[in-house]
DNA sequence: GACCACGGCCAC
DNA sequence: AAACGTGGCCGTGGTC
């Protein structure tokens, strides 16, 4: 770990944190804490009058999440700056500070837990320290995983499943049309906004919206959850959407209603290598419970066998002895990811071993692909 | 000081 | 009506 680098990005944080809060508070009229949900509540809407007709509620009142504030942009500055607060805060309180105090004094690294029995869908979970969320959407938050830098004289390697779980909708449901893309190398996204916006002109909005409805059908999506994540997009026209897309891969939607069928008629779900769920709150009478438990029915099949031919292809490595060498050691498992750290002049060696192991471990009626990516630090990172 | 519920938000 | 799955960690506000 680069301690130094967390240090100094916590001091720019602080510094920008400090001056946003000033602005904050005299928007505000007063000093109050911004990281009190109660206390925010009360200036916007009470002491600054922000209309808030449209937002959703909680157990305790008015939301002041993210999604709800978004809606607010524009009707006042303070807006904009709150979100500017939580995004440095965030960084500043879960990464910049708290990981240089975990860092072992003796190895000058970072050793998490990776748990093997929490998560229900067979997925690994990592805690004390959390390894598996490191920001690298956002610009400033991306700039943390330069600070996990490889040994002088070594590399890290980064080698990702590509779309492994729409892969599998496509294996799983045997969808002809979804089938097709992956096997002639196609970009699922575009290929799916051809088909439900009906053009071969596909913008980005339109790629964009199409790999929202890609990854929230293997969610369970509903018309309405697609109507707050595609901006503009009305409820109707929301509908519209996914009944254009399930007509467009049809043997999908029958495979998903398969599922919550048979869930429904024995209390669990089993995937294709035969991880088991109980969902008993299948059969709930309430409404929500209900819901619930049919949308983790329909993702745990992807899910679950995403986390299983990880497992398996991690298993594999380690008969091959490919994790734990002097040369080539496995850091890292982020879900369809593993992170290894290899000498600069084995890179050449060991990485074709690794994607042949990763790739052909499992087959699918779809090509399993994955991509790999070297670099000094897991922030600067190039395919290879 | 330990624990909790909650709201919020980071990742895949 | 309810509204996207799996996790873990943060601070707040509170109890014991």
């Amino acid at each position: 770990m680069d301690i130094a680098l967390l240090k100094r990005l916590s001091r720019e944080a602080e510094t920008v944190v400090e001056a946003i809060q000033a602005k904050i508070h005299r928007l505000a009229g007063e000093e109050f804490n911004i990281g009190s949900p109660i206390q925010l509540k009360k200036i916007l809407f009470e002491k600054l009058g922000i209309p808030s007709d449209e937002l959703k509620k909680g157990k305790t009142g008015l939301s002041t999440a993210a999604t709800e504030l978004e809606k607010l942009r524009g009707l006042h500055p303070i807006v904009d700056l709150i979100f500017e607060w939580r995004e440095l805060t965030k960084l500043k309180n879960t990464y910049l500070d708290a990981l240089p105090e975990l860092v072992s004094k003796k190895t000058a690294r970072l050793h998490t837990s990776f748990n093997q029995t929490i998560a229900a869908t067979g997925r690994l979970s990592s805690s004390d320290p959390n390894l598996q969320n490191i920001p690298i959407r956002a610009e400033f938050g991306r700039k943390i995983r330069a600070a996990f830098a490889a040994d002088k004289g070594f590399k890290l390697v980064a080698v990702d499943y590509s779309q492994i779980e729409l892969r599998l909708a496509a294996h799983l449901s045997g969808d002809p049309k979804m089938i097709k893309v992956f096997q002639e190398g196609g970009d699922i996204h575009e290929a799916t906004a051809r088909e439900i916006f009906g053009t071969s002109d596909v913008t980005a909005d339109m790629r964009r919206s199409a790999k929202t409805i890609n990854f929230g059908v293997l969610y369970g999506l509903s018309a309405y959850g697609l109507t707050s994540r595609i901006p503009g997009v009305s409820q109707g026209s929301a509908k519209d959407f996914i009944e254009k897309y399930f007509e467009t891969y049809s043997r999908l939607k029958e495979y998903l209603d398969e599922v919550i069928a048979e869930t429904k008629r024995t209390g669990f779900v089993r995937n294709e290598i035969g991880r088991l769920r109980f969902l008993p709150e299948i059969s709930s009478s309430q409404f929500q419970v209900r819901s619930a438990a049919e949308r983790a029915a329909i993702n745990m099949p992807f899910q679950s066998m995403n986390a299983d031919i990880i497992k398996m292809a991690m298993n594999k490595l380690a008969t091959e002895d490919l994790i734990a060498r002097p040369d080539c050691r496995l850091l890292l498992q982020v879900h369809d990811e593993l992170v290894f750290e290899i000498k600069e002049n084995a890179v050449e060696k060991y990485v074709p071993q690794i994607t042949k192991i990763m790739q052909g471990i499992y087959k699918l009626k779809v090509p399993l692909v994955v991509e790999a990516k070297v670099g000094d630090n897991w922030e600067e990172m190039e395919r290879i």
